[in-house]
DNA sequence: CTATTTTTGAACTAAATAGTACATAAAGCC
DNA sequence: GGCTTTATGTACTATTTAGTTCAAAAATAG
């Protein structure tokens, strides 16, 4: 990379856009006060400010951010373990998680997606057109698993990519508001059943 | 109602909580600030503080009034139409919201779930104690159902709830992320075959 | 070396937040 | 009527918030 003249950036953008993806991703836009944010960035203010013009619009890159970094990951995952085997192992991920912390970090895109639903119309919206991409992507998916017969079901790959998200984000809620685990280990069967 | 001794009040306890569960609804809580709580509620600061302890302990408040009432409300749609009706109403009540006033207040507990859920345990574990009410409702109404022989599928009526209240918390979600109408529509459609 | 350009550190600001203090108002009790 | 009790209105407070200001630091260009 070119060296133009003056003093040079001490802080690497695309690390402290991580760190601060990863810091949302934990404690939702609001929570992440810039007090908290700017440590787990590892900048000061000045150089926020400087870099990125303000928290609303660091928030909208990460959420851009999030999207491509968890597609790319997704389709790795898919190139090895095949397309079925992939958004099954999604399932799995977050009940290890919930069962190895206690929690889940859930989606970005869809707790940002409650979080600004009312407050932040414009972020709203930008949730709204990544989603789309994770629309396109498993209907994609489950495209090339129905081609290849790993999904016997003839239903359109459109209409079970959205049953399949939305099942997956009923899950994730239903985690979220505290229901037994025997309720979400049948939840996770049923999310299996619609890619049989 | 006794008069005691000291100046009546001037406003009506039950009355401002039902209010100010309507605006925790409609905003959420740390969108509900007191400057504008207050107002909804039709009280001023200190008769506020007189009366509840804090906002924490009338966001508690409303949680359990809101099961409550929805709760009661279900019921009587119940008695009503039937129970599986009754299911499929909460359903169609949702969309033709969407569809009137563009968007959804969705379920103040599930919304509630999402926003304590790192922030305020003692909140988000209330949450999970009033959900599980709402699974026993729905237990209970779905077996009703399955009795009268409304619903054919004789899977036991407790993975049934489960699976019918994460299609509907999974459809809420997926509506405050954007998806387009179509996608909808068919959660919508795929919800009622969980009740065939 | 000096002027210019860009980044950074520290202190500051204005607004919003939940919650308090305290005097005053309005009732019953004797 | 005066005393007690409870409710309310106004003003205040301490903290937290996102964002700004401005001088000092660190590089290049000539």
């Amino acid at each position: 990379m070119k060296q133009t003249r003056g003093r040079p950036k001490a802080c690497d953008e695309d690390e402290a856009l991580a760190l601060a993806m990863n810091y949302f991703w934990e404690h939702g836009y609001d929570n992440a006060s810039l007090d908290k944010l700017l440590p787990a960035m590892g900048i000061k203010k000045s150089s926020f400010y400087h870099t990125f013009k303000s928290k609303e619009e660091l928030f909208s890159r990460a959420l851009h951010l999030y999207r491509e970094e968890t597609q790319k990951e997704f389709i790795a995952l898919r190139d090895e373990m095949g397309a079925k085997n992939a958004l099954i192992m999604i399932v799995e991920f977050t009940m290890q998680e919930l069962q190895d912390t206690g929690k889940v970090k859930g989606c970005l895109l869809v707790s940002s997606g409650q979080e600004c639903y009312n407050k932040y119309p414009h972020l709203s919206q930008q949730v709204g057109q990544e989603f789309l991409y994770f629309l396109k992507l498993f209907e994609e998916t489950i495209q090339m698993a129905q081609t290849k017969g790993e999904i016997k079901n003839t239903l359109v790959a459109k209409r079970l990519a959205g049953r399949y998200i939305s099942a997956l984000n009923g899950l994730l809620v239903t985690i979220q508001a505290g229901a037994p685990k025997e309720v979400l280990d049948d939840l996770m069967e049923n999310i299996k059943e619609i890619l049989e």
